[in-house]
DNA sequence: AAGTGGTCTAGACCACAAT
DNA sequence: TTGTGGTCTAGACCACTTA
């Protein structure tokens, strides 16, 4: 007896198929157990393998949860977290057909840090920090402000990029592994200096993009993107659930 | 003869690492070619569909990639996207220990709406659309606008809540589902009404993210976020890699 | 024709939880 | 002890690419 749809995909898909429409139509409510493996292998009329491959995958998925010894269950609703996604600003502006170019403002090696810098780095003793500040034209009006501080244990020869060919983001990508990433997006008007370098007034909105890297335990940059909130917005388009 | 690790893991993780071990050594280099599941199975003892199971959960975590009758492959280094994770307002405001409240502006729902608004919706025919406006407070302190403009084929009953006691957000979820989510965010000045609302002064920086939502082919809710730029940021911290 | 990955099975043994 | 999910195998057939 076999109560799969008949096209052609594979068995494992039919059988997740059948899950996921038992779940969607509310015949399966949450948190209740589903059959166990065994039954729907004789429901089914497939292998136990064939069934532990659909409830396993749409258990990474997040519909099922699964408990030894216990049995399987319809996952509560998931958190639907939304996500943006955040690209490489070149990228951006050449997806868009625009022309790019990126000024050098500042490139130095700082000896004596300000104390609130290495706070950021969680350096435990007083340490040089790289330190470059870039300006990115799109058909030559300035969208971004690029202010990167870089920690030199970890990514060498820094300061002597020559960033206006070489993307900041493309080398440090290449010198040290990533493993952590934080965000802090806020809206701020623009001070005295941001507003001269992005040609803006001083006061007018703009767009914050803090990101602090981490290689291992380690901070590996700290970073402040300010965009001109007249030009320029963040975006993303995003496919929910999926099956 | 094995090769593998004597740990307690199972053998499908044993040879996940095993792989993900001479990729991360440089051995097996970028695009270059893994062994066949058959040579696999003879190098390390175990049987094809271990095998076949590690090399399938590296392809779908993107360290691989798999061409049927052709190979597989190390994939090329991750695009390396960093994502920032949008959450519920109210939810944020309870983590963070502090005391939220809902205030309802509007409640409305509009027979007549702008064309620029159905444009939004893609409207093929003039259609009602329902309309609130709710100001989330922080300790009394108002942090974010919330304006939504919402389907009413998808989403029925929207007018008549009370959305002072339910959160818009988890109506909609349980109304609809959503099958796609578009974002901006961006900063620009509040105007008269932000200001006026959100207890700050026009002009002062705000940031503004923008949320459409289907439900299929059909768009669903049309939002806009209003935050006061010096009360709120959104963050996120994000685990790269990770195996 | 030979080699690759993709799927599927029947049966086995295990760790775990409930009874 | 029974039933659950977790893993593993040997062998089979298939679809696909390359030569």
């Amino acid at each position: 007896m076999n109560t799969l749809s008949d096209s052609a995909s594979p068995l494992y898909e039919k059988v997740k198929d059948f899950v996921l429409g038992n779940i969607g139509s509310g015949k399966w409510a949450r948190n209740s157990r589903l059959p166990s493996e065994n039954e729907l292998v004789s429901a089914l009329g497939v292998s136990r393998m064939t069934v532990h491959r659909a409830l396993r995958e749409l258990t990474s998925e997040g519909h099922l949860r699964r408990i030894q010894g216990v049995g399987t269950f319809v996952a509560p609703p998931r958190p639907r977290s939304t996500l943006i996604e955040i690209s490489n600003i070149i990228t951006e502006i050449k997806t868009r057909g625009s022309r790019h170019r990126a000024e050098v403002v500042v490139l130095e090696r700082i000896a004596r840090p300000e104390p609130e810098l290495l706070l950021a780095f969680e350096f435990e003793t007083v340490k040089p920090v790289d330190h470059s500040v870039v300006i990115h034209f799109e058909n030559d009006l300035p969208v971004q402000l690029e202010e990167r501080y870089v920690n030199p244990n970890l990514v060498s020869g820094y300061i002597d990029q020559d960033f206006a060919a070489v993307a900041t983001y493309d080398y440090l990508q290449n010198a040290t592994p990533l493993t952590e990433v934080e965000h802090l997006i806020s809206a701020l008007p623009a001070n005295a200096e941001q507003a001269r370098l992005l040609n803006v007034r001083p006061g007018d909105c703009c767009l914050i993009l803090h990101r602090k890297t981490w290689t291992g335990p380690v901070v590996a940059t700290v970073n402040t993107f300010t965009y001109v909130g007249s030009r320029y917005s963040l975006g993303s388009r995003y496919l929910h659930g999926g099956k």
